[in-house]
DNA sequence: AACACTTATCTTAGTACTGAGTATTATGGC
DNA sequence: GCCATAATACTCAGTACTAAGATAAGTGTT
């Protein structure tokens, strides 16, 4: 139970921190890729929505159409789900009857996924608007911006993964 | 229960899809985002999870300390949570004594949550920290890039949000 | 005053995951 | 071959949320 409400002073006074100008670029923009990523997801969301799958099936699916079959563990490694998550997603998938697993003829302990004829003719059916959503949600940007955003996007994500383990500490 | 995996044929035949050139970029753009974000998002995530904090609930502390007291429905929309999402998360803050709220004079629907005696102190000695955090998972671009991937990432995000309901259809 | 409409928060049921642990199979060193 | 270690997927309990609806209070119109 939480503590009830007071109401004795007037809200709206200074606020207690102050940001220290040193990060105050870096904090902008992980504000900033936070919402940008946040609002091209929400358009995402409501497209694939529309068919009654999550993002997260969505990105499995997609998967599988442009790459062929692949290992639940590669699946995994390319939509950032946990080991119990693309269980579960694969069996989702195959209860719908859009995707099968397939034993590895070399290592009996892996499985592969891969999009059943109906996987493939929903994809092909549904893939291309959403593409189209894509691109229009990303219509704040110019074409040569998109293409720059990509390349700045893409050197970011390379050094976030690379700093696993940051503690903030204050020299390296 | 899912189907069992079969065994007849070799894996690795061509994909059944391929991307139309025309939103190549649109896609990839948003495959580097999610990337991007879901690096600079488990950084934070790693150590905020130090304080034994979710990163919602320490986005909530981050903006009342940077802000001052806030309507709930203020932060809720500064950190894009559901409005039962709100709630919850300031009743744990408050449970936890880092969080207050206070009834507004004006309007009594109206709930400001603010930080206590508690909350100001312990940001005051975490959050310089988790600032040299991010400053370092976003080495990967140049001060300068930074302040670059700041506007197109501004912009992106703006054209995304004012893209809502976008139905993928051919033509504008 | 009464009504409809809106706004702000809270409640509740449901769910899409995560994290930790398990079973099974593969791999490399001896 | 045998053992320890690693890799692969699965199981299961737990949770941080969301979505929809309820409650309560404000606003505007008649």
């Amino acid at each position: 139970m939480p503590t009830q409400p007071t109401d004795v002073n007037v809200p709206r006074e200074a606020p207690p921190g102050k940001v220290d100008p040193a990060y105050a670029d870096a904090l902008k923009l992980f504000t900033v890729l936070y919402r940008a990523h946040a609002a091209m997801h929400e358009r995402s969301r409501e497209d694939i929505a529309r068919h009654g799958l999550t993002p997260a099936e969505f990105a499995v699916l997609e998967a599988l159409y442009h790459r062929g079959p692949l290992l639940l563990g590669e699946i995994q490694a390319k939509i950032l789900v946990s080991s119990g998550g693309i269980t579960y997603l694969v069996d989702r998938l195959d209860e719908r009857g859009l995707v099968t697993r397939r034993a590895s003829p070399t290592d009996r302990r892996a499985r592969y996924a891969e999009l059943t004829e109906n996987g493939v003719s929903f994809m092909r059916e549904i893939f291309p608007a959403h593409a189209r959503c894509l691109a229009r949600a990303s219509e704040g940007l110019s074409p040569a911006e998109r293409r720059q955003a990509i390349d700045l996007l893409r050197a970011l994500g390379k050094g976030a993964e690379t700093a696993k383990g940051c503690r903030g500490e204050e020299a390296g």
